[in-house]
RNA sequence: GCCCGGGUGGCGGAAUGGUAGACGCAGCGGACUUAAAAUCCGUUGUUCGCAAGGACGUGCGGGUUCGAGUCCCGCCCUGGGCACCA
């Protein structure tokens, strides 16, 4: 057998083999647990994987391996995220049609993750852009409909300009569109919407059923943003007090509502504030005097105009006009001016608030910039009088002053007495609020899943019955997007016109659904995969989800992660899936790294504000001297020339150094700074297993667990049980390291053990001690079966060098033996008054006494306790005695 | 501004409140070699010392404890998310 790693020898060899027999598929039976384990939904690009693409793949692929040897059912699918803008985007540059293009950058996908020997059961593969995958996706989006959880409205929404699409709100990042980085507009066209919102409290409550990252899960809370508050009516008075005579006193007076987290600041509303799209805003319009009514109506002209990013700003300052109108605050009956301000927006609450300056940074500054009045009614602490109090003070640790009968209560008490007391007068009630927006769902562009809508001629809606779905996605030549924001497919007639249920003409509907539909459901699909007459088979369903490990990228914390929760959520209202959350557990994976050249600029060429080198490619940076370049590291991409491939890490080191690299590097969540070099590491590494298994092979002893059954007492020497006990340490320890995704501390384990081996291994009189030859061959055969989920080429490699038939993955994965994990004697530390002065060897069951006793015994010891006191001896079995003097 | 992470040798990183720096990379010294690569052995936190040994040391300042990288309080730096959400 081979006596270090040569990778070219065999690793294709393996890879060969395995698919031969279809090692990976998927296994279901009766009398086993089971295990899902799941990647993230890839879109595969042109540029194929790259070293930080595998990062995600290969530790699901270590854990679904030792699941599997542990005797776990395990469903490890893997599929293509095929629609969406990206790939229209590709497809159209490179004027090629999008389902053949993707087609052949998935097969690229696949070849390159069969490179690093990941076992993905290939026969439940799809892409979500094929008819028998999305004629589901569409059948979804009708029991959506029907539930009334899909819905159409006029919406202002994010017009991305450069995709010529709109966008949901979690991809716009500061006012650009995440993927075109470009300024986001507002543009006010009919839009399909999901009713996620509808699920606001169950998302956030059932964030804590699951295993996520904490950090994962917070942005999701925060993205939910749910607040408790007070909702109540406003009265519009007709006439303000100082105004003249001439206008018309109303019989039923104007009314608006507002929504506030702060009922206890309700003394101190010196204002309210009404956002520009306000639908009340005509009405009250038409009691004021004409002047201040066209003021109010350029100002609401002004703010349509403004893109999103202008308006959102938080530094930008403050804009508004005063209406002309009061309202009354029903705490005191005081009337207090309207005005109309960009700052509220009308997609929260009512649109409409009560304006408090002394307890609001925002009313604060925009009372200031506007002269009005002041008014603190929550003073920090009881003895702190009004004019004391800087402003503004929005801490809710204070007490009311100002607020009539309340003066005096906690903003705690407060806020629940004002509540009470809004209810009793039935001017309002306590209301939970959420940030959360409906998902959009419309997209105006080809290449995604029809949404299966038709309209007759009256414009009534029909949800596509389910025989006659899919709605096939027509193969056209030309499908780039309108300028207008229609969508390609209205220029189809024959995808156009359609025959209603009641057979009279009808139209369909042309916007396509957001790839994050597709990827809502996928992993129900991958349940059951092939099926004709359903999306999934209910009881596959129930068998296999939850997923129990998901690992992916943290960027989709709030978009893929929030959708998938929410359409499993009204899945399982339908009856149609077992569980509330779909993902048990989650990982995220840190991302790669690489170095990257930026030079300095040229004449002519300037830098943004965030910049300070101009990209430059690797070539063009070896010309450059080294004072003109400025080197970063990036994420690896295309566009930036730095992409390292797993095609090149193979073929210079081998998959198994790249697979045992990617683990052992960093923490599983850290970023990777990537070098090439490292992997001379891993090389090294498996070397040293192989000269270790290969030399164990000359004396390997196949039935070595029944010979050492009949191996007399006397006959185990202190070598063997050493060998034995690092085997089953190591055992214990590798095994709890990949279910804690710990891979780093794995790969030390094993480095530790082979290194300990290789040791005994010096000593050639090894093959005459009898234990120690049958130690070291449950040695190498564990050392193999334990390398393998991590390494598998060579795993297979070795174990077919030591005689065994098959292939590791079906070898049982051995329960580590407590009792040979104990060690005979121990070191413990000995401290002086807590620190360390000696170390010292004591039986594994030494009595307290007798550790006491030993390390007060040692000349060091001895030393440091002359002429003092000893106070108080402290005793840790197996770790420690510290003896306290003075 | 708000909400999360994270600061440990030259580098990546280990450490249920109990011997800080495991394991690896890089470096240094040596063996083998005509030589190099590969491999193997040794060494490598800083500092004082010939040595034995000591002092210091986990971003900074306090605290709790017999004992703190780990817990608490207050800062600094840094990565990410959200951002006029009332």
């Amino acid at each position: 057998m081979l006596s270090r790693y040569e990778p070219a020898e065999f690793e294709a060899k393996w890879q060969e083999r395995w698919k031969e027999i279809d090692l990976f598929k998927t296994r279901e039976d009766l009398d086993r647990p089971k295990f899902y384990g799941l990647d993230f939904f890839p879109y595969p690009s042109g540029a194929g994987l790259s070293v930080g693409h595998c990062r995600n793949y290969i530790p699901t692929d270590v854990l679904c391996r030792m699941k599997y040897m542990q005797g776990f059912n395990v469903l490890h699918p893997m599929g293509f995220d095929a629609f969406g803008l990206p790939a229209e985007n590709e497809a159209i540059k490179r004027k090629r049609h999008p389902a053949e293009m993707i087609e052949e950058y998935g097969e690229n996908y696949r070849r390159q993750m069969d490179l690093i020997g990941i076992g993905y059961d290939w026969s439940r593969s799809f892409y979500s852009s094929e008819p028998s995958y999305y004629k589901w996706t569409q059948w979804i989006f009708t029991k959506l409909y029907e539930r009334g959880l899909a819905y159409q409205k006029f919406a202002a929404v994010n017009w991305d300009p450069v995709d010529k699409t709109v966008l949901a709100d979690e991809e716009v990042i500061g006012g650009r569109a995440e993927r075109s980085g470009a300024l986001v507009e507002k543009k006010l066209i009919p839009q399909w919407f999901f009713k996620i919102t509808d699920y606001a409290q169950q998302l956030l409550d059932d964030l804590d059923t699951i295993d996520w990252p904490e950090g994962i899960k917070n942005q999701q809370r925060n993205w939910i943003g749910r607040s408790e508050g007070v909702q109540f009516k406003m009265s519009v008075v007709s006439a303000p007090a100082s105004a003249s005579d001439d206008l018309v006193v109303k019989s039923k007076p104007l009314e608006f509502e507002v929504f506030t987290t702060r009922i206890d600041t309700i003394f101190g509303m010196t204002f309210c504030v009404l956002a520009p799209e306000h639908p009340l805003m005509d009405k009250i319009l038409a009691g004021v005097s004409p002047a201040d009514a066209a003021a109010v109506r350029a100002y609401v002209e002004q703010s349509k105009g403004l893109s999103e990013i202008n308006r959102m700003s938080a530094d930008r300052e403050k804009t508004g006009v005063f209406t002309g109108a009061y309202a009354v605050n029903p705490a005191n009956g005081q009337n207090v001016p309207i005005y109309v301000a960009d700052y509220v927006l009308m997609g929260y609450g009512t649109g409409a608030i009560m304006a408090v300056p002394a307890h609001d940074e925002r009313d604060f500054e925009f009372a200031e910039k506007f002269g009005i009045p002041i008014v603190p009614v929550i003073s920090p602490a009881l003895d702190i009088v009004a004019e004391d109090i800087e402003l503004p003070f929005a801490a809710k640790d204070g007490f009311l002053v100002n607020s009539g009968e309340y003066t005096g209560q906690s903003v705690s008490i407060a806020q629940n007495s004002l509540g009470e007391w809004v209810e009793a007068c039935e001017i309002g009630a306590r209301k939970v609020n959420f940030r959360l927006r409906d998902w959009l769902i419309s997209r105006q562009r080809y290449w995604g899943c029809p949404i299966p809508i038709i309209y007759d001629k009256d414009g009534n809606q029909e949800a596509v019955a389910e025989d006659a779905l899919p709605v096939f996605l027509p193969n056209v030549e030309y499908y780039e997007p309108g300028q207008d924001g229609s969508s390609p497919l209205a220029g189809i007639p024959e995808f156009l016109n359609v025959t209603t249920s009641d057979g009279t003409l009808g139209r369909r509907e042309t916007d396509t659904m957001g790839g994050f539909a597709c990827s809502s459901w996928y992993f129900l699909r991958f349940c059951d995969p092939h099926n004709h007459d359903a999306a999934f088979d209910p009881e596959k369903v129930k068998y296999w989800m939850p997923v129990d490990c998901y690992v992916g990228g943290a960027e989709h914390a709030v978009m893929h992660l929030l959708y998938a929760r929410f359409w499993t959520k009204v899945l399982y209202d339908l009856g149609l899936v077992s569980v509330r959350e779909p993902f048990a557990r989650l990982q995220n994976q840190g991302q790669v790294l690489a170095n990257t050249p930026y030079r300095k600029p040229r004449e002519g060429e300037t830098l943004d504000v965030s910049e300070d080198g101009i990209l430059c490619s690797f070539e063009e940076a070896a010309t450059l001297p080294q004072e003109d370049l400025t080197w970063k590291w990036a994420r690896m991409s295309k566009s930036k020339g730095n992409v390292v491939t797993p095609d090149e890490a193979v073929s210079l080191y081998g998959a198994d150094a790249l697979r045992l690299y990617e683990l052992f590097v960093t923490t599983f969540e850290a970023d990777i700074q990537w070098s090439n070099d490292g992997m001379q590491g891993m090389v090294r590494f498996l070397s040293r297993i192989f000269k270790i298994v290969s030399q164990i092979q000359e004396g390997f002893v196949s039935d070595w667990w029944y010979q050492m059954d009949s191996l007399d007492a006397s006959a185990i020497t202190k070598n063997s049980k050493d060998v034995r006990r690092w085997t089953h340490q190591t055992l214990k320890k590798v095994e709890a390291d990949i279910n804690g995704f710990s891979f780093n501390t794995a790969v030390s384990a094993l480095m530790i053990y082979s290194n300990n081996l290789g040791d005994v291994l010096k000593d050639e009189g090894w093959k005459e001690d009898r234990a120690l030859t049958l130690a070291l061959s449950e040695a190498a055969e564990y050392l193999t079966i334990m390398l393998s989920p991590m390494a598998p080429h060579s795993s297979d490699e070795l174990w077919e060098g030591l005689g065994r038939e098959g292939f590791c993955y079906n070898a049982e994965w051995p329960a580590f033996n407590a009792d040979l994990c104990e060690e005979d004697s121990i070191t413990i530390a000995v401290q002086v008054n807590g620190k360390l002065r000696d170390t010292i060897e004591v039986s594994a069951q030494a009595s307290r006494e007798e550790m006491e006793e030993l390390a007060k015994s040692t000349e060091k010891i001895k030393g440091y306790l002359e002429g003092v006191m000893i106070r108080k001896v402290i005793i840790v079995p197996g770790k420690l005695v510290n003896i306290v003097v003075g």
